[in-house]
DNA sequence: CAGTTTGGTGTAATCCATTGCAAAACACTC
DNA sequence: GAGTGTTTTGCAATGGATTACACCAAACTG
């Protein structure tokens, strides 16, 4: 017993008018009679009719669905930029198809050609690196993308981001001014601009600023993981740092965890900063100041900007720079 | 400049063969004869021909792609089930339009019926309680269904779950042999099932075994969030309690760290349990003991089953149990 | 009251593939 | 070379909407 299908025509059959008149009808098309309307919609209502997504997506050109590209969606950090995207996009009436890329190339241009396969509208895409293929493949793409939480240094595409640099910089300041002079970085992998070309650029002017050498080996490249952390922690502290900004709040927390198990104190032996102010920064003991960011809003602005783009509008800006703040928390000193 | 796109009809006109034709090599049918199919293949690159995926799920009343509703993405739990999802999804083929439902009725059933027009073939669904109308719309739905990581007592819908009963009386049944009396429950809303009927009958079980009186003042209901933790620690602590059983890990994260902070200690003064083993549970000091759950397969095997019952297969089994465990952490004494 | 707008509705083309059926092409057999 | 059986291929219907265009009727204009 196949379920069957309720058509736009069978509609106009039951009402007596055109298929034409119910597109209207269902469109909110103001130029239908309101009896007409009223009739056909009891119609509807009757046959309990809804509209194949599908025949008006191949007809209309447009799918209202969006691709969102997420390295990982158990990362929190993109997670919450999810978050605010999908709650955008539900406002507007479009879908998400939400896919995992594993922060891997090959695997982003892959999904990327799916979704314009599926004739999504528009396209956010979340990541720790823009490449040229990637770049090529976003100008191929007949849809407009937009990058949330994500850089591109070359700032071709559409882009909400929080100034990673200053932000790194005004928090390795604070350390500076604390007394510290040894201040050790961890990253995730620098072939990843974000880190690279930004946080680590924004360590480096703090030190300029305060005449403190740059001292390669006081920077790390890690996983972006609890484990990377714990791991870490002990070639930091052989390090002689006393003070260390940290690019993941799991790997901040696999560090914290780490260096208290070890019979280091935090932050009288070692001061902790992070990144993103994701709920692990609350649990951890002593918890981690961080820098804050304004995660929903980033995913909700860029989902916002793609909107616009989808109905052809011009942007005010293209690159978005939301604010961000430091919050002190137990693993850094008060500041004097 | 509108970017043109090329369709089966360009491709057959410049590899001079009929739509049929291409639409078969593009299909992998079998039937066409080897020097055809390179003809056309190469039109195909030459053209870069991709087909578009909406007017195959037009023709075809299939649109590889399945619908994901979730209470929220950033809650691990969930997120880690939603990643098990994807992988399976991908390993098939299909998308993945993914949408969160906040656990609200009204959004729910919202959700699952722009998924129909979407024309999704089978959906997957995650939440904390299933009602009446939400079973009735499962069943109107068009498309298979299969829970993850939820339970629905009447049984009638396909699911994939750990046994949380008897995941939650052993765990008590263990504080329970080691003297524990007065041991606290606190749990997410009662009014949802999986808490009522699966978690706290768990926990009766185990009294009832024990002989131990069953009391209302010891069950507490509160939110799955860390806040809520910290909020309910007093009257935990107030009740007299040794031990207590938690429904979700941020909140006994958040127990765990009141607790710490009112100078009791965990676990010579309360001993703590949880039940979802994410990463929250190795970041607190000391860490939480937990029930084990196999996460990422509940979501991957719920998957699977999607999958079987879109190309109308049987299944094998219609309420799927995984195995769970039990890990210890230093919120709880060694056995002896 | 003829002439022009405007409003409401229908006709039919279009979107881009899939697929059942029929026909053509080819290979064999006797 | 006719007859039979397979392969290949094409024709054309089909899926369920949107939408340009045409049309008629009602309302307005001077």
């Amino acid at each position: 017993m196949e379920k069957q299908t309720v058509t736009i025509y069978d509609v106009a059959r039951e009402a007596a008018v055109s298929m034409a008149t119910v597109s209207r009808v269902v469109n909110g098309n103001p130029n239908v009679k309101p009896a007409t309307r009223k009739k056909v919609l009891a119609v509807i209502e009757r046959l309990d009719y809804r509209p194949n997504a599908v025949a008006r997506g191949l007809a209309s050109k447009r799918s209202t669905t969006v691709g969102v590209i997420i390295p990982d969606v158990t990362n929190i950090y993109f997670a919450s930029l999810a978050r605010g995207i999908d709650d955008i996009a539900m406002m507007y009436k479009y879908n998400i198809i939400l896919t995992n890329s594993d922060d891997a190339g090959e695997q982003e241009v892959n999904v990327l050609n799916t979704l314009m396969a599926k004739q999504v509208d528009g396209i956010i895409f979340m990541g720790n690196h823009i490449d040229d293929k990637l770049r090529a493949e976003f100008k191929r793409a007949k849809a407009p993308v937009v990058l949330a939480g994500t850089v591109d240094p070359q700032g071709d595409t559409p882009s909400v981001n929080i100034d990673y640099a200053a932000a790194v910089e005004e928090a390795v300041t604070a350390l500076i001014k604390r007394g510290h002079e040894k201040i050790a970085i961890a990253l995730g992998p620098l072939s990843q601009s974000i880190n690279a070309e930004y946080r680590l650029a924004g360590y480096k002017r703090a030190l300029n600023k305060a005449k403190l050498p740059y001292d390669d080996s006081l920077v790390y490249e890690a996983g972006y993981s609890y484990d990377a952390g714990t791991k870490l922690q002990p070639v930091i502290a052989d390090s002689g740092a006393t003070a260390v900004f940290v690019g993941d709040d799991e790997m901040a927390a696999g560090i914290i965890n780490a260096s208290v198990e070890s019979g280091i104190s935090i932050p009288d032996d070692l001061e902790v900063i992070t990144s993103n102010d994701t709920i692990v920064t609350q649990i951890t003991r002593p918890a981690i100041t961080s820098i804050t960011q304004p995660l929903y809003d980033i995913g909700a602005v860029a989902m916002r900007m793609l909107t616009k783009l989808m109905n052809d509008k011009e942007l005010d800006e293209k690159t978005v720079t939301l604010p961000y703040g430091i919050v002190r928390r137990a693993s850094t000193k008060s500041a004097e």
